[in-house]
DNA sequence: GATATATATGTAATCGATTGCAGTCAAAAT
DNA sequence: ATTTTGACTGCAATCGATTACATATATATC
């Protein structure tokens, strides 16, 4: 009645060999004799023999985890990614760790205790703007720390990163908004203190010049990636004395916060304004009108923010001197998912 | 320039002192002189000593960890809950390690590896149909092992749940539509294996009785709680001779694809059916119309079943034999947000 | 002044698996 | 017949922190 955690001990006088033989037979079963690695098989059959992962990790200096460190957990535009990464991880057999950064508990500094506390062999960072340049990562070591930015990109080009191309997601909006017509274009921003935000406000400006719109600096509206966001947008909209008859929304969610409180103003997309958005979430394609966007392949860029991550810690880097930039940085395209949120301009938008 | 793991020998070395010591000024400080305390603090300071927690752990025989079993981590309905369960651990400094069942590799046999292989001190089942009864836990003890689910419950009772009152719910879906005047009530279902879908039809159906409303079997349409199932409700729907002027969706997802879908064909909501929903996911407020829904306080379930986790681990059980199923059972009440998406019986369905 | 009590610290075993090194034995090579 | 080689296996150290127990010193009690 007494239970007592079976250990590699325990197995080893079942079997009548060593614990060294048990070790090996379950690890590393070539190494061992067929005949004597089905007495150990049988020995853990017999004794419900499950390996202490810790003790494990102890010894190989491991820790079978990878940590992600996610912006506001709550925000379901990280799940898909979550989600890819888990689907890497696991096949590995290595846990996904969560954490999330916008906690109050959480501080920058701590970002690399997971590593030099030995909780995870690598860093999976979800926010651009958690720096971790000057950071000491605990060790004395010159070594670069296994991190790799995903859907987002740090300011130390050592690290990887995984993500989309930005740039080309905005040139894609607004040639799409040109092509229907559309002139006067505004943009709703994300947060002003993240990269997506400049990244994609850039590849915005150089659409505009390259077909030589117009472009008010009271057509550009901050915000940060929520709904609300979209709400207040769609106020300032409103309150234009010269209403652009296009808008691009730098994330869904800012896109349906602008087109719910633009219907409740009495306006209508895309009738009054054409819309459109970036990410392509879920509901996009359900919302009505649905949503005209730029896809992010958010799975698959979990994925390979994963892969990239296990290829780092197995020390095949490619953070090597004469390997390149591009190397570390894997830019995964966009795609314009054309809905009903945009239309053609209409001549009473022109009149306006 | 040799880069070496900083231990509690080389901290006892610099302080003059033996490594129990390092460890009681670190962990239990009170037990340790002032003095001593202070040099042994200043050389961690010095080497710049990061304790090991796979060291600790081990020693310790726990994990610093909690995981929760998500089926399908892609899905945002659970980010709120992960967010909260986060919240609560993270504070305890406890790790959250997510784990995806409905990816490929992962099997049910599997569920208490995490306990067993000493990854986790306890696990959070956020899916109801994942059955854990008559599962070994790796030991041969016959203590319970820390589980809680969230959001779902088991067939053994005598693990802990958090979950709203789902029959309360749709009872406040029911009574709202009557109060408007419906009296051909609808269903759209969740998966059918799953217990929330039928404590929701329970709660519906006795409503429906109290309130001497007419139910027909066709009225009742399966699906699971996501997008796609909308969709396909709103073409069976259609497809009745007689259809109902309101229909209660088991999940706010659902009612997204039934509005989107029947709005494609031609109908629009709440004019030609009222439509409720369940969860109160963010973008009920703003979908076009906001959806009327029975909201379930999301993060605070992930906060009250970490916290009951976390009781259950430290031993403080609710599971000694003397003690109510109640107190093993939270239930959180849910609220009906009335929004656009219901409103009034018109004549013109009434002649329908 | 002698004994009891409390406080502070050190010694060394322990958690459970892995692995470098050495030893055994049989098959292969000379 | 002797040496070499290779395949297995075992011994024991090791990973890094915790803690039961022992020891030493200071304070309190009678």
């Amino acid at each position: 009645m007494t239970s007592k955690v079976v250990t590699v001990q325990d197995v080893a006088i079942v079997a009548g060999v060593s614990t060294a033989t048990v070790s090996r037979a379950l690890s590393k079963p070539e190494k061992v004799n067929t005949a004597t690695r089905e007495k150990v098989m049988a020995a853990v059959r017999v004794t419900g023999y499950r390996i202490n992962q810790t003790a494990r990790n102890l010894r190989k200096k491991e820790a079978g985890a990878v940590v992600a460190l996610v912006p506001n957990l709550g925000n379901p535009f990280f799940s898909s990614i979550l989600s890819g990464i888990e689907s890497v991880l696991a096949k590995e057999g290595l846990s996904l760790l969560v954490v999330d950064i916008l906690q109050t508990s959480f501080r920058r500094e701590q970002a690399y205790d997971y590593l030099s506390m030995n909780q995870a062999d690598g860093l999976l960072v979800l926010d651009g703007t958690l720096d971790l340049t000057n950071l000491n990562d605990g060790s004395v070591s010159s070594e670069l720390p296994p991190v790799v930015y995903c859907c987002e990109w740090g300011t130390d080009p050592r690290f990887g990163s995984v993500r989309v191309d930005n740039h080309q997601g905005s040139q894609l909006a607004v040639s799409h908004l040109y092509t229907l017509g559309h002139e006067a274009i505004g943009l709703v921003r994300g947060p002003a203190e993240n990269r997506l935000t400049a990244a994609r406000q850039e590849g915005f400006e150089s659409a505009i010049s390259e077909y030589a719109l117009p472009l008010r600096e009271e057509w550009l509206i901050d915000g940060d990636f929520s709904l609300d966001a979209g709400v207040q947008a769609a106020h300032r909209w409103c309150a234009l004395d010269e209403r652009p008859t296009a808008m691009f929304c730098m994330s869904d969610e800012i896109a349906f916060g602008f087109i719910s409180e633009l219907d409740r103003l009495g306006f209508s997309v895309p009738t009054d304004v054409s819309v459109i958005g970036f990410d392509d979430i879920a509901i996009a394609e359900r919302f009505i009108p649905s949503l005209t966007t730029i896809r992010q392949p958010r799975f698959r860029i979990g994925q390979e923010a994963a892969g990239k991550l296990l290829r780092r810690i197995a020390g095949e880097v490619e953070n090597r001197a004469e390997s390149e930039d591009a190397a570390r940085r894997t830019v995964l395209p966009v795609e314009l998912i054309e809905r009903r949120s945009t239309a053609p301009v209409s001549e009473k938008q022109r009149a306006l």
